[in-house]
RNA sequence: GCGGAUGGCCGGAUGGCCGCGGGGGGCGGCAACGCCCCGCGAGGAAAGUCCGGACUCCCCGAAGCAACGGUGCCGGGUAACGCCCGGCCGGGGAAACCCGAGGGAAAGCGCCACAGAGAUCAGACCGCCACGGUCACCCCGGAGGUUCGCCUUCGAAGGAGCCGCGGUAAGGGUGAAACGGUGGGGUAAGAGCCCACCGCGGGGCUGGCAACAGGCCCGGCACGGCAAGCCCCACCGGGAGCAAUGCCAAAUAGGGGCCCUAUACGGGCGGCUUCGGCCCCGGGGCCCGGGUUGGCAGCUGGAGCGCGCUGGUAACAGCGCGCCGAGAGGAAUGGCCAUCGCCGGCGCGAUCUACGCGGCGGUACAGAAUCCGGCUUACAGGCCAUCCGCGCGC
């Protein structure tokens, strides 16, 4: 099972080594954040639903948040469907997310925790540039 | 070895890359913060939120009574419990063992359908039996007739059947349950009518702390079931919950107090006018309390865990030594990968078992949210101990 593994790590080598200088995205934590958050742009893909909407304020800073309602499953599912959504965040959004956006993750059931991981991270780059777009 | 019963335990391992939440230390920096190092970081059920507590706030003189809710054989354990341990009784099993809301039905009310003759101080449908009446039929005797086979008629004893009037609670049948069961005597047939044993009720005796058990005497036997319908008795119980509760504080809007502004624009006050004064409204400043949101505390060292000894059948308790084992708050404890375990079935190695190799599939239930003690429910796979029955060997 060495080709996958290898084809992501080059695919994203650029995105899996976020560079120093990057801001490491922050975690969004107020009820207020994610409200805002779902007035913007909204992208669905097969293993999650993404929103993302521009502050406007002078910070640069990228943020993101994770959202699993009961829709998703018992305490377990949604923990796990969450953790695997922290985990793409990480790897992509240093590099493909803008300054001064908010993002929001939603989780689906079954589907966020049975997507194969390489598929999750390729998701959320193509997601990322349909937001992009449609906000432009 | 096979089948079964009970109690207890585990619930993947190692490594690599990249991460997360607390804590401690070091360096840089006024600080915010950044970097580095060390150590810690989900469960047996963390689950359901069903009981019992701790801890907070609210209410409240004490006690009793009433209401409401709960518990319900006895003894013990415990901070407490509806939990646990030991025992008793009843039921199931060949046994180990398992199951039981298991106080009171002579305090009272209520209910007991259907079936059945009759369902509570009940009842005669079938059956059984005695007596009275009637009589088919059989046997005997007399008289008459005769084809000598027998026929007719009268009388008497018995008598199936039918009718009437009674006896009976053994048997059949109905039912969850039928004035207790089995056997014998007895009787016309039967019946606690009488007797023995069992059961039941009462009394005292012995053993036991008790629930209760054992045997003795008396009574021929009455007092049906349901309390998970109401009820009675005994015991227990204030209410709400960590989003409890306490503390700190910015912006905005609004409330209160004090001071200043005033001659202002305006309104009011002393009969009227002027000056002056006071008050309201307006503006400014300071302070106070409430409050949304946010932050901090509560927040984890405790009825704690492990080992040993002592007491106890046990639950458990005492003592000694050792240990610190999550503390988040849109909520960390992870993502990806590799190797190895474990289980299942398949193929190959000689046919099976054992064993080896290969590839395939599976590896559960489930995520702390103030903290403890229980109960209940879910769970891939596995381990240990004790006991019962059967088979084999010694």
């Amino acid at each position: 099972m060495i080709p996958p593994g290898a084809s992501v790590a080059g695919a994203n080598a650029g995105a899996a080594m976020p560079p120093a200088v990057s801001v490491r995205p922050e975690i969004l934590r107020k009820r207020a954040d994610f409200l805002r958050a779902a007035r913007g742009r909204r992208q669905a893909m097969p293993g999650f639903v993404l929103q993302g909407i521009a502050r406007g304020d002078e910070s640069g800073a990228i943020r993101v948040g994770f959202t699993c309602s009961k829709k998703v499953g018992n305490a377990v599912a949604r923990n796990r469907a969450k953790r695997r959504l922290r985990e793409i965040a990480r790897h992509v959004l240093p590099a493909a997310g803008r300054p001064g956006w908010d993002y929001v993750l939603i989780g689906r059931r079954e589907a966020t925790a049975a997507r194969p991981f390489a598929d999750l991270l390729a998701d959320l780059e193509t997601a990322l540039t349909r937001l992009h777009g449609l906000a432009r």
